[in-house]
DNA sequence: AGCCAGATGTCCT
DNA sequence: GGACATCTGGCTA
């Protein structure tokens, strides 16, 4: 289920409006027999969601201040979700920057503008006086790039408004705020299969866009481990579009200090 | 690339 | 009572 959500667009309707991302990234989580599984040790009251019928969202809180929301894909009493990393917004952009702003400043590597959001543009090229600079720096703190708006699991909540309040959700329903619907690019079983064979040997080296940045060919699965996980780290259940620039940096696990 | 703080829910002892 | 979490953002080197 998981490498076949890559594509498939996660939409979120509430009192403020639309705001809609294509997945890019994805993680498996399979329950009893996986170790880094919220289920692993059975069914509590956090994790009774992933124990019902598929097609319903877990949405579990971390960090004391994070959302993640997985996909529930099995059978009522057997507990697996696919956990759902990163997005593109593919509508209500300025709805979901309103929503992630202030949280971090543009990222200065990843050769967009910020300023350029708002028709003004950020560079330090020669020609830019200091306070050009000092004004662009400013706007750019309170501006989040379009890359970064869902660019890893609780930024993708974020910029949806995905709280506790939707864990249970049905994603399926088409009357549904919060739904899963089919993506521009529909995988086979057989694109799926060869993408997780390719994984590794992949080139990463992007996919072609139209205008309204609709992916035109096949894109290519990459798979490696899955982020922020020590039990069963070598599992490679994480699954991405190659070369997309919304998928989440991988981070290896960082257990705290005592 | 690596280190760290932040905030609180969850689960284990 | 305590360890730590399917993370993010800020900072240092």
């Amino acid at each position: 289920v998981a490498p076949a959500l890559l594509g498939c667009v996660l939409a979120h309707e509430t009192a403020d409006g639309l705001v809609a991302v294509e997945l890019t990234e994805v993680e498996a989580y399979s329950g009893a027999t996986d170790p880094a599984s919220h289920a692993y040790r059975g069914m509590t009251g956090r994790n009774a969601v992933m124990f019902g019928p598929p097609g319903y969202a877990y949405v579990y809180f971390t960090y004391g201040m994070h959302f993640c929301v997985n996909v529930v894909c099995q059978p009522a009493g057997t507990a697996s979700a696919v956990l759902l990393r990163a997005g593109r917004v593919v509508a209500g952009e300025s709805l979901a920057r309103r929503r992630r702003a202030g949280r971090r400043a543009a990222d200065a590597q990843d050769g967009t503008t910020a300023g350029a959001l708002d028709g003004t543009l950020v560079s330090a090229r020669d020609g830019t006086t200091a306070d050009d600079l000092e004004v662009a720096a400013r706007g750019a703190r309170d501006v989040v790039t379009a890359r970064d708006l869902a660019r890893g699991p609780a930024r993708l909540c974020q910029a949806l408004a995905v709280t506790r309040a939707q864990n249970g959700a049905d994603l399926c329903a088409p009357a549904s705020p919060l739904r899963l619907l089919p993506g521009h690019v529909s995988l086979s079983a057989d694109d799926i299969a060869q993408g997780s064979a390719a994984a590794g040997i992949s080139a990463e080296g992007g996919i072609p866009a139209d205008d309204a940045g609709r992916t035109q060919v096949k894109p290519v699965i990459s798979t490696g481990p899955r982020v922020g996980v020590t039990a069963a780290a070598e599992v490679a259940w994480r699954f991405w579009l190659a070369g997309d620039p919304t998928v989440s940096a991988y981070r290896l696990h960082k257990r705290r200090a005592r």
